[in-house]
DNA sequence: CTTTTATATCCATTATTCTGGAAATATGGA
DNA sequence: TCCATATTTCCAGAATAATGGATATAAAAG
């Protein structure tokens, strides 16, 4: 994920309204929810929320698929991934948030500094 | 971090001026930057990036202290860190992206599902 | 083919954000 | 005190985003 990507991921999630929508979905995992389902779960206008779901649907973070005459919507944990990748690597410091590959599992390790831990008030630079 | 604190977050790294702002502060970690040097680094006017400062350090991700005639800028580390946690937490899978804590070591590990392997594609739930 | 249900699109209004010129504030130096 | 430097604040215009009523589309059901 590039910067400028970045950006429009940011932007999709900086609103209330969207971010707590993309949160239901989150919460719905793979299954997903019908466009309505959102909208009544935040008490938003439908069109209204449709708004938002598309702007969502832009930015990559949410797909889509119609079921009958549902649309369901779908959080995208792959860019979730990418974007968690992308805080750590340019947006943080080793010291605060440090990501190691570990090719046997297939998986990247990140070690977060603990919010209260004595590691987290004497950072070690250099 | 609460979900209107981070959709604060979220909006003042969704402008690509301020982002990139904010990755230079994070480049230059705890030294921080003056304004004129993050104006110039960008080609942003002084004005308009001083605009863009003010939205950062009310979100709460940079911090600024006066030095002589200067006043210096830096990235806000532990803001970035909740953030993460709060993007593993509250807005990814469990299969994604996996979080515990390292009591010993005073840090939390997060699995990240890396790109491209088996693990990423065969998501096994519950 | 008409009706019902689910959702999107069109559109106008309102609200918010971004931008940069001009002026103000704060510091340090002659 | 007067000047230069660094930065912020004020302001107004321009651009962008959010909102919801009305309408359109799409699918299923009768």
């Amino acid at each position: 994920m590039d910067i400028e990507k970045s950006t429009i991921v940011f932007n999709a999630l900086s609103q209330e309204t969207r971010l707590k929508a993309f949160r239901l979905l989150v919460e719905a995992g793979s299954d997903g929810l019908p466009a309505g389902a959102i909208s009544e779960g935040l008490g938003t206008p439908q069109n209204t929320l449709s708004f938002h779901l598309t702007h969502l649907s832009n930015a990559g973070i949410v797909s889509s698929r119609r079921k009958g005459r549902s649309i369901i919507y779908m959080a995208n944990f792959e860019m979730m991934r990418d974007l968690i990748g992308l805080l750590v690597k340019d947006c943080c410091s080793r010291e605060v948030a440090n990501i190691r590959q570990d090719k046997k599992k297939g998986c990247s390790i990140i070690e977060l500094a603990d919010c209260c831990s004595p590691q987290s008030k004497t950072v070690a630079r250099g």
